[in-house]
DNA sequence: CTCAATTTGTTCGTATGTATG
DNA sequence: ACATACATACGAACAAATTGA
C-alpha cells in the first residue's frame, strides 16, 4: 500500500491520530451506523498497515470520545448516537439572515471606542473615517459557536449606540431607516483556531474553523460594517438553494439570454426609494 | 498561561505542529506581512509557553512549507508571499454554477453501470428506481481540488450517455430539453480527508475537506441527481451576495410584509413550461 | 575595531510518547 | 506484555552570526 504510505508522509501527525480521525469521520457521517459493530482489529490493521496497538490507540481515542465502546471477545461498537450535532445554519441571504440573528443575544460584547483600526478593503467601497470594534461570542445552549469581530462605522454606530451595544449589529442596521443598503455581500474560507480563539470556542488549537468575511455598503458606497465571525466548523451547515431566482422557463436558453431584468432579479444599485 | 495550557489539552497533535499551524495561520492570514521579521524565538516561547527547542521545530516546519526564512543573529522572516493561492469559487446559484462547470473537463472519470445504490433521501424528493454512478476528479493547473461522487438517475443517464461520460453532470442535465427541474439545493459541511481522498487531492489524511451534497430534483419530484463533492479546504472560497433576491425598497418592513411575488423572486414550482 | 547585546543554531541529559514486531 | 527504536518536549548551556554603540 504505498498509496498508503505516501498519504501518512504527508502529514506529520501521530499515526494513531489520523487512524482516529479517519473512523471518526466514518462515524459522524453514518458510514458507520449507531450500534454497529465496527471491523475488527485485525482488518483495521490491514486496511491501515500499521501495527495492532496502534489501531488500538486510535480506538481508545474514540472510546474517550464516547463514539466508540469495545467488548472484549464481541468487538467494537458505535456508541448510540451521541448528540445530534445541533448544527447552525449560515444564512445565505439578508433576510434569512436577519431573521436568525434576530433571536440571538451575543455574549460578552465588548465594544472599543477608543481605538478603531479603518481596515483596508478590497474594492468594496470605501472606507469611513473611522469605526467602533464590536466583539462578541455568540451561544447556542451554553455552547459557544462562533466568535465575531466587527468594525461598524462611527457615524451609524452613533445613531443607535445603546442598540448596538445589545444586539446583533446587522439586525440594528436593517432596522435603522437612516441607513440606504447598496451592497452586502459574505466570503467564506476555511481557517485555523488559533489559541485565543481555542479557547473561547472550546476547540483544539489548530483544529479548522469557517471564516465568514462579511461587508455591507451603504447607499454613498461607504462600508459601514466589516465584519470577522469565525464559527466553529463542526456545527456549520450552510445550505444554498440553487434555484433562488432563477427562472426555470428559460432554462433552456443555457443562461446566456438576456431576459427583461424585472424577471430574472431585482437589479441590485438604487432600488431604494427616497425617503 | 493556564487557557493557553487547556487548549493544548484539547488537542492531541504534538506541540511544535500546534504552535506552526498558529504561525502558518499567521502568514496565510497577513497578519503578518511578507518580508517582515517575526517574533523572535525568545518572544516566541514566552507567548506559547513552551522551550525553545519546540519553537525552532515549528520555524523548521515552515521554513520547509517555504513560508519562513531564519537568518542567525538577524532574525526569522517571512518569505515573499509564496503564491497566491488560487481560489476555486464556490458558485452559489443554478446559472453560475452551470457556467463555472461548463469549462471544467474532469479528470479520471469512472462511470459505474453495474451497482448504482439508491441512496436513501431526507425528505427531498422520491428515489429513483436506479441509479448510475459517476466519479470523477477535478484539476486546476495540474493541481487536484475536488472529487466527486454523483448517482445519476438512469432513466437521465440514458438520455444521453455519451454527455454524461464526458462532460459534468450538472452541465448536461442543464441542456436536456426532456428535463425539467424543480428544486436544486446543497448543503455544505466541514469534513475530514481520508486515505483514498488524501491520496487522490494530494493532502494529508486527516486535513480538513469543503463537503458539498447536492441534490437536483425534477418536476415528478424524484431526485435525479445526488452529488458529493469534496473540496480541498485550502483552495476553496464561497462568496454570498446577501441582497440578490432582495427587494432594497422593501427592507424597512423587516422582511415581513408579502410583496407580490413577481416582484420578490420567481416562485420555484411548476415555472417549467411544456415542451 | 572591539565590545556587548541580540538572535538564531546546536548540543546534552532526561523523561515521556509513539510505533513496530 | 516485552524489547527496541525513534519522536517529542523540557531546560539549560554554549556556539555562531549580526548589529550598533
Amino acid at each position: 500500500m504505498s498509496k498508503l504510505l505516501n498519504a501518512y508522509d504527508r502529514s506529520r501527525v501521530s499515526l494513531y491520530l489520523q487512524v482516529a480521525s479517519v473512523l471518526r469521520e466514518r462515524i459522524l457521517s453514518g458510514q458507520w451506523a449507531a450500534g454497529e459493530k465496527i471491523s475488527t482489529l485485525e482488518e483495521l490493521e490491514n486496511e491501515f498497515q500499521v501495527a495492532r496497538v496502534t489501531v488500538r490507540q486510535a480506538v481508545e481515542v474514540l472510546r474517550e470520545e464516547g463514539l466508540l465502546q469495545a467488548r472484549q471477545g464481541r468487538g467494537t461498537f458505535v456508541s448510540a448516537k451521541p448528540h445530534d450535532r445541533h448544527w447552525v445554519k449560515l444564512a445565505t441571504n439578508w433576510d434569512s439572515l436577519i431573521d436568525a440573528l434576530k433571536d440571538n443575544v451575543p455574549r460578552r460584547l465588548t465594544v472599543e471606542m477608543t481605538a478603531p483600526i479603518p481596515q483596508l478593503e478590497i474594492a468594496d467601497g470605501k472606507a469611513a473615517s473611522s469605526y467602533v470594534r464590536l466583539q462578541s461570542v455568540q451561544y447556542r445552549n451554553d455552547d459557544p459557536y462562533s466568535s465575531a469581530n466587527v468594525l461598524l462605522a462611527r457615524q451609524v454606530f452613533d445613531l443607535d449606540p445603546a442598540r448596538f451595544k445589545n444586539a446583533a449589529a446587522l439586525v440594528t442596521i436593517a432596522g435603522l431607516s437612516e441607513v440606504g443598503l447598496r451592497d452586502a455581500h459574505q466570503t467564506l474560507t476555511i481557517g485555523s483556531a488559533d489559541p485565543v480563539l481555542a479557547d473561547v470556542l472550546k476547540i483544539p488549537i489548530g483544529s479548522p474553523t469557517v471564516n465568514a468575511h462579511c461587508v455591507v455598503v451603504d447607499d454613498n458606497d461607504v462600508a459601514i460594517y466589516v465584519g470577522d465571525i469565525i464559527y466553529r466548523s463542526d456545527s456549520i451547515k450552510l445550505q444554498i438553494n440553487l434555484l433562488d431566482g432563477v427562472d426555470l422557463s428559460k432554462r433552456r436558453d443555457g443562461g446566456k439570454a438576456a431576459a427583461p431584468a424585472a424577471t430574472r432579479r431585482p437589479s441590485r444599485a438604487k432600488l431604494r426609494q427616497p425617503h
